[in-house]
DNA sequence: AGATTTACTGACCGGATGGTCGGTAGAATT
DNA sequence: AATTCTACCGACCATCCGGTCAGTAAATCT
């Protein structure tokens, strides 16, 4: 009971990652004030008492399902872009990768962006500090392209965050099984996202 | 007191506009569900059945703010934008008067993305029935620039859900007082949006 | 001057919520 | 066979929340 119960992050398998999932679609749908325990315990088939066997508190449960999100982001986003060199690649790269999180059937991403006030101080001041560097990678390719002349004149720091608030938007109007797949959509935004930082080279057929 | 306590919309003056704001201003920082009405009743000196004398019921009270915010967005973005015949000058003014509310202090329109699941389905119908009309709105400016030949080869709902994404990000990151000020962060936004959507005319020294 | 209305307050209520605790059935260990 | 540990449950608790109500001081009306 005492080995290593909340210690380590994420790797505890049983039922307590199906807690987070089932705890992260419900904090996405109904938001995490507006979620009880009760509701997620039910959810679970568990009572809540039961239910806290195997967390320690609400917020507590908050912040395992944001580290593991912030893990998730990390390898399959962050990680994999670091590999390109090229920084149009890697751009891109990072807006096809973090659309597929965004789409794909995982809430606890979404959390992220949306209950982070959820947080005692400390654990938001964590977790913030983790983005902030997803952030500052963000804006460093968009600089590396600016060496690169390939840059439009513009702030990199309003364009990565209106490359984000782009892509976090994603999940309140996405729905998959509409008229778009979900790469049909992630396609767009990258043409878009591209479009308007990138200078025209042999994207538009000049005149 | 039965005459027209909340018939008429954000019409009636007195202290019942103090509170709407003062309350927007609270829902933003703390969120809907987080905030308790004994709050809002404090920040505006008054008990909590003080408070019950002006409202209704909590969630009347924030309709009341969407309510006002709605307004708001229609008679200062989308009237003025609506009688400019030109689509890139009308699609310009739709995101710098946009820009403009989200960046000044009225908390209402920031509310009005962040706290619709605090509304009953009825309420929520009604507002959510609004902002489609605007939704519309910019997507048919997108469609004009078609016609116009003008449009990137993008899909104009993709385009305008992106363009809102960038928008209404805006209050998440934007503080007044910053290296830049809310013109010129909206003005830069303007070029990312223009540079994504429209196509590279006289905007890029081509080669 | 008396009646009524306006703008409030303190006390209170039912219900829900996060969280706890003593207990326990069954599996695993010794 | 006895003990210990795992995985839970029913009952309970303090607190807080949205909302109500009887009452009231001051302003306004008649």
């Amino acid at each position: 009971m005492k080995t290593s119960k909340k210690a380590a992050i994420a790797s505890e398998c049983d039922r307590t990652i199906d807690i987070y999932v089932k705890a992260a679609e419900i904090f996405h749908e109904q938001g995490f004030d507006a979620t009880s325990m009760s509701n997620i315990a039910a959810a679970v088939d568990l009572t809540k008492a039961g239910l806290y066997y195997y967390i320690e508190s609400k917020e507590d449960l908050l912040f395992a399902i944001m580290n593991y999100a912030m893990e998730r982001l990390e390898t399959m986003v962050i990680e994999p872009s670091r590999l390109i060199a090229d920084p149009e690649e890697r751009l891109k790269s990072i807006i096809t990768r973090h659309g597929r999180q965004l789409t794909e059937g995982n809430k606890a991403i979404t959390i992220l962006t949306d209950e982070i006030e959820g947080l005692k101080p400390k654990h938001r001041k964590q977790i913030l500090d983790r983005k902030r560097v997803y952030f500052d990678f963000v804006r460093d390719t968009l600089e590396a392209l600016r060496s690169e002349g390939k840059l439009q004149d513009i702030n990199t720091t309003v364009a990565t965050f209106s490359l984000f608030g782009t892509l976090l938007w994603l999940p309140r109007w996405f729905r998959p099984g509409g008229r778009l797949t979900s790469e049909q959509v992630i396609q767009e935004i990258v043409n878009i996202a591209a479009g308007g930082l990138l200078k025209a080279a042999p994207r538009t057929e000049s005149l």
